[in-house]
DNA sequence: TTTAACTAGTTGCATGTGCAACTAATAATG
DNA sequence: CATTATTAGTTGCACATGCAACTAGTTAAA
């Protein structure tokens, strides 16, 4: 078969509809949170969710939970850390590891955006029945698993 | 109820597990268009995808249908014809509008990396059923959908 | 213990993104 | 016909991202 003979059917593939759904749901939620006046990016908030959850994590496991790299991490918490809302301690017992706390400012940032993305989840998920949830977060899991041996062999 | 008292189910909701799917799979098919020695990213695939399909789009046109705004597809465009795999052609009826036509370099780069395009969506695909498969796209339409009303009224 | 290997985090460089302000061109309106 | 509004595309600014090279600190091994 010649190169120029693939045919690929896109418009009905999953990727497209991901990709698309994704950018959507983005979108939604950078408005939600500009209309709110939040001081905020999906990112940052993700990260103090983060924190939230358990403070003083280490950058190596803050860029593990939030899905990103170490670089990409950075930088955010530069950007958190000028706008005063994380704080970088070195750690005493490894002076490579910085652990990174909340500010005061940075837990009432958190709590005002909390409703926040509680109302984008609940956007997501109205009309969506509680089979139709199950049934896509068990593909989604499927589809990831496809990859999980394909990067392990990269 | 005080905001600190709102629970949010974040790890079994919808969108967290939307959005690590997608980094997996964007990472697997930047590796594999890497392994490939393509000179290309993603997004420049599906703009040249969009082109093989109808040469000749205007800029409005091709952001539109690659979802972005028009900004970043003009670098997005600069970026390819710096590459020489694109070209922009100014109007004669409209001065203000640009034609964006595939180069010869640009039709061979895309049949080049169909078979990658492919493969993508094959190794996503697999294991997944019709059924799933149209599971999933269903769902992934009606949560588009939830948004549609919202975006327009803001 | 001194060297080698590894690890945490930072930085340069390149990519992609949206918003808002801008230019140039066309269309609409008085 | 002249002014006004609209439209296509570009650009400045800010954000987020990954890779590879780097620094500094820690651990392992010779």
């Amino acid at each position: 078969m010649k190169k120029d003979d693939i045919h690929i059917d896109f418009e009905n593939a999953i990727v497209p509809w991901l990709g698309k759904t994704v950018k959507v749901i983005d979108y939604a939620f950078q408005e939600l949170l500009k209309h709110n006046d939040l001081d905020l990016t999906k990112e940052q908030m993700i990260v103090l969710k983060r924190l939230h959850d358990k403070d003083g994590l280490n950058q190596n496991e803050l860029a593990f939970l939030t899905l990103r790299n170490k670089s990409s991490l950075t930088r955010l918490l530069s950007k958190m850390e000028r706008k005063n809302y994380i704080l970088r301690k070195q750690s005493i017992e490894d002076k490579r590891v910085n652990n990174v706390y909340l500010t005061q400012l940075g837990k009432d940032i958190f709590l005002d955006s909390k409703p926040v993305l509680k109302e984008m989840i609940t956007d997501v998920e109205s009309n969506i029945s509680k089979e139709e949830k199950e049934q896509i977060i068990n593909i989604l899991k499927k589809i990831q698993s496809n990859f999980n041996s394909k990067i392990e062999s990269l």
